[in-house]
RNA sequence: GCUUACGUAGCUCAGUUGGAUAGAGCGUUACCCUCCGAAGGUAAAGGUCAUGAGUUCGACUCUCAUCGUGAGCACCA
C-alpha cells in the first residue's frame, strides 16, 4: 500500500471533478517538515493559480471541499498562500501494518524498472595492484546501486572489466621480473613507471620460492600471467570480504580475441570517421562534441586505451542492455566525452550510457592528510580498512555520503567503537526492537495487526515514516543515489529511539502491547531491509 | 587558461523534480534509568546556506558573474 500515491489520486480526482485541466504528474505530494502542517501537503493550488488566473487559496478551498468526502481524509487545512494540508484518518494509516509484516523481506520493493535490463560496471581496477580506499568507495557505490535497482524492479547485471592486456600489464610483468632478479642477487632495473607496491615483491618472492633461479630467462608473458592471476585472486577475495560480488567478469583479452576491436574499427572506418595524421590514426570524436579528435592507433602501431574500450562498449550494447552504467573515478572525467562520442560514432544512443563519477577520497590519520598513490604502495588498502573498522562500518560510512562530494575518510574516527559512529545508532534501534520482540515472546504477548486501542500521533508519524520507504527506494533508484537510503534509515532509527523513550511497548494492557508490538515490528523490518540494500547486516544483539 | 565537481552550525555532513520557522550527529551546557537495552531520550546555545545580481507568488535548490577548494586537461590507463 502506498499512501502517498493514494493521496495523490484523491487530489487528482478532486481536480478532475472540478473540471480543472491538470496533468497527473504535476501533482506533488510532500511530507511537511512540521507535523502540525499535516501528514501530507500539496502545493498544486499555487501552481494552478497561474494558469487559471484565480486566487490560489480559493482553488485550494474548492479542492478541500471535494477531498473531504473521502473516508481516508480526516481533516484538511488551507495554510499560507495556498498549501493544502491533509490529515489522514488514523484507522486508515494503521490499516497497512499487516501488509508490511506480511511482505517482510520484500517490504519496500517497487516495480519501477519493470524488468528493464541494466548493466552496472564498476571497480574494474587494473590487476596491477591491490584495491585501495578510492576503489572501495566505487565498489560500495556500485554494489549499493545494483542492490537498489534490483529492489526497484530492474534486471541488473553487475560487471567487472579486467584490463589484462596492453601496456600496464607489460609494466606489471617487467616489475615482477625485476623484483625477482633482485631477489636472485642480480641487479634490479625497475621500469620508471613500474609498480612499486609491496605486493609485487610478494609475487616475486613466491616465484623465487617455487622456481629458485630457473625462471631468470623466462618469457615476459610468464610474469604477466602469474601476476594477473595472483592479483586478480587478491582483488576478488578483498571484494567478496567487502560484500561486493559480480555477475560477469569480462577480460580485455577476450574482447580482443573475439575480434571486437577489428569489428569496431571497421564500423568507424566505414562511416569515414577515421583518418591518418602524423603516422597515427585518429577518430573524429569532435563531430560528436568532443573538444579534440582522439588517437586510436599510436605511431608505434599499438592501440590507445580508447580502442579496446570502444570495443568493450560495443560488446555490452550487443548483449541487449537497455541501459549501461559506468562508475569512474573523477580523475577520469575528461574521458567521458570521448567515450560518449565514440559510442555515438558506433551508431548507438549515447544517452543509454550513464557515467557516474565518484569524487576522490582523502584519508585522514592523526589529523593529517595521507597522500594516496597507487604506485608507491604507501596507501591504505581495502583489506586494511576491513580489518581495522570492519566491513559493515566501512560500507555504512561510504553509503552515507553522496557521490558528488569529496570525502574525508577519518580513519581515527572510524576506528572509534563509540556512538560517534552513526552505524551504532541504527544498529542499536534494530537490536532494541529485537530485544523487545524477544521479551514479548517470553511473556506470551503476540502481535495484533488490527489497531484499535493505540491512537497517538507518534505512532501515526512512525508508521507514515515506515510507509515512506518504498518512495525512498524509487527515488534512490531513479537518481542513482544510494545515500538516500542511508539518510532515511538513520531518520527512521531516530524516530524509533524517540518513540521508545515516550511510549512503553510492553505494559499490563495486553491489547495496547500487542498493537505497539506490531508497530515496532514494521520498523524492524524496514531497518533490516534498508540496511541490506547498503550491504550492512542488521544485528539482533549489540 | 579550459573542463568538471564542491562551498550549509566550531567539526563531519543531510536537505525529498523550487515550498511554510534550513536539519542531524559529534563537541559545549542543563536535565531523564524502582520499569521493554542510557550504545538511548528531553531541552538550550550555535546560521548573512561563500559573495553579488537575475528568474517568480516563493530560491539552500534554477541561471549568470565573482571568490575559494579539489580533480582533470597525453600517441598513460
Amino acid at each position: 500500500m502506498n499512501i502517498k500515491i493514494n493521496v495523490k489520486e484523491i487530489i487528482y480526482e478532486a481536480i478532475k471533478n472540478l473540471n480543472i485541466d491538470c496533468d497527473y504528474n504535476d501533482i506533488v505530494i510532500e511530507v511537511p517538515k512540521l507535523r502540525q502542517n499535516g501528514d501530507f501537503s500539496c502545493v498544486i493550488a499555487m501552481k494552478l493559480a497561474k494558469t487559471l488566473k484565480q486566487n490560489p487559496r480559493q482553488i485550494a478551498e474548492e479542492i478541500k471541499r471535494k477531498i473531504l468526502n473521502y473516508n481516508e481524509i480526516e481533516k484538511v487545512e488551507i495554510a499560507g498562500p495556498g498549501f493544502i494540508n491533509i490529515f489522514l484518518n488514523n484507522k486508515y494509516v494503521f490499516s497497512g501494518i499487516s501488509k508490511v509484516i506480511e511482505e517482510k523481506d520484500n517490504y519496500g520493493k517497487v516495480n519501477l524498472g519493470n524488468g528493464k535490463k541494466v548493466n552496472v560496471e564498476f571497480v574494474s581496477a587494473n590487476p596491477t595492484g591491490i584495491l585501495h580506499l578510492g576503489t572501495a568507495r566505487g565498489a560500495a557505490y556500485g554494489m549499493n546501486l545494483s542492490n537498489i535497482l534490483s529492489f526497484a524492479g530492474f534486471n541488473v547485471t553487475k560487471e567487472y572489466y579486467i584490463n589484462d592486456a596492453g601496456n600496464q600489464i607489460n609494466n606489471l610483468g617487467m616489475s615482477i621480473k625485476e623484483r625477482y632478479k633482485g631477489l636472485c642477487g642480480l641487479e634490479e632495473n625497475m621500469p620508471e613507471d613500474g609498480y612499486y607496491g609491496t605486493e609485487i615483491v610478494e609475487i616475486a618472492k613466491g616465484i623465487k620460492e617455487k622456481y629458485e633461479h630457473s625462471k631468470l630467462n623466462a618469457d615476459l608473458s610468464f610474469f604477466k600471467e602469474l601476476g594477473v592471476d595472483f592479483l586478480l585472486g587478491v582483488i576478488k577475495k578483498d571484494l567478496s570480504d567487502f560484500g561486493v560480488t559480480f555477475d560477469v567478469w569480462t577480460s580485455e583479452k577476450s574482447i580482443r580475441t573475439k575480434g571486437r576491436i577489428e569489428e569496431s574499427l571497421e564500423i568507424l572506418n566505414d562511416k569515414g570517421l577515421v583518418y591518418k595524421k602524423d603516422d597515427a590514426t585518429f577518430l573524429r570524436t569532435t563531430v560528436y562534441g568532443d573538444d579534440k579528435d582522439r588517437v586510436l592507433i599510436k605511431t608505434d602501431g599499438s592501440y590507445t586505451y580508447l580502442v579496446p574500450d570502444i570495443a568493450y562498449h560495443l560488446d555490452k550494447f550487443d548483449r541487449g542492455f537497455d541501459e549501461l552504467v559506468d562508475v569512474f573515478g573523477a580523475d577520469h572525467h575528461s574521458y567521458v566525452s570521448r567515450l560518449k562520442a565514440s559510442i555515438e560514432a558506433l551508431g548507438y544512443d549515447k544517452n543509454k550510457l550513464e557515467v557516474k563519477l565518484l569524487q576522490m577520497v582523502k584519508l585522514l590519520r592523526g589529523g593529517n592528510v595521507v597522500k594516496m598513490s597507487k604506485r608507491t604502495g604507501g596507501n591504505i588498502t581495502i583489506r586494511e580498512l576491513i580489518d581495522e573498522i570492519g566491513k559493515d562500518a566501512a560500507r555504512y560510512f561510504f553509503a552515507m555520503r553522496s557521490l558528488d562530494g569529496q570525502m574525508d575518510f577519518d580513519i581515527d574516527l572510524a576506528l572509534k567503537k563509540t556512538n560517534e559512529n552513526p552505524l551504532y545508532y541504527v544498529e542499536y534501534a534494530h537490536a532494541r526492537i529485537c530485544s523487545i520482540l524477544k521479551d514479548a515472546k517470553q511473556r506470551n504477548i503476540s502481535f495484533d495487526n488490527e489497531i484499535n486501542v493505540v491512537n497517538d500521533e507518534d505512532s501515526k508519524a512512525l508508521i507514515l515514516k515506515v510507509y515512506e520507504f518504498s518512495d525512498v527506494v524509487s527515488s534512490a533508484a531513479l537518481k542513482k543515489e544510494p545515500h538516500l537510503i542511508t539518510n532515511y534509515v538513520y531518520e527512521l532509527a531516530g524516530m524509533f529511539h524517540n518513540y521508545y523513550g515516550k511510549h512503553r511497548i510492553l505494559t499490563d494492557d495486553v491489547c495496547e502491547s500487542q498493537e505497539r508490538l506490531s508497530i515496532i515490528k514494521t520498523v524492524q523490518i524496514t531497518i533490516k531491509n534498508a540496511l541490506r540494500l547498503i550491504g550492512v547486516k542488521a544485528i539482533d544483539k549489540m
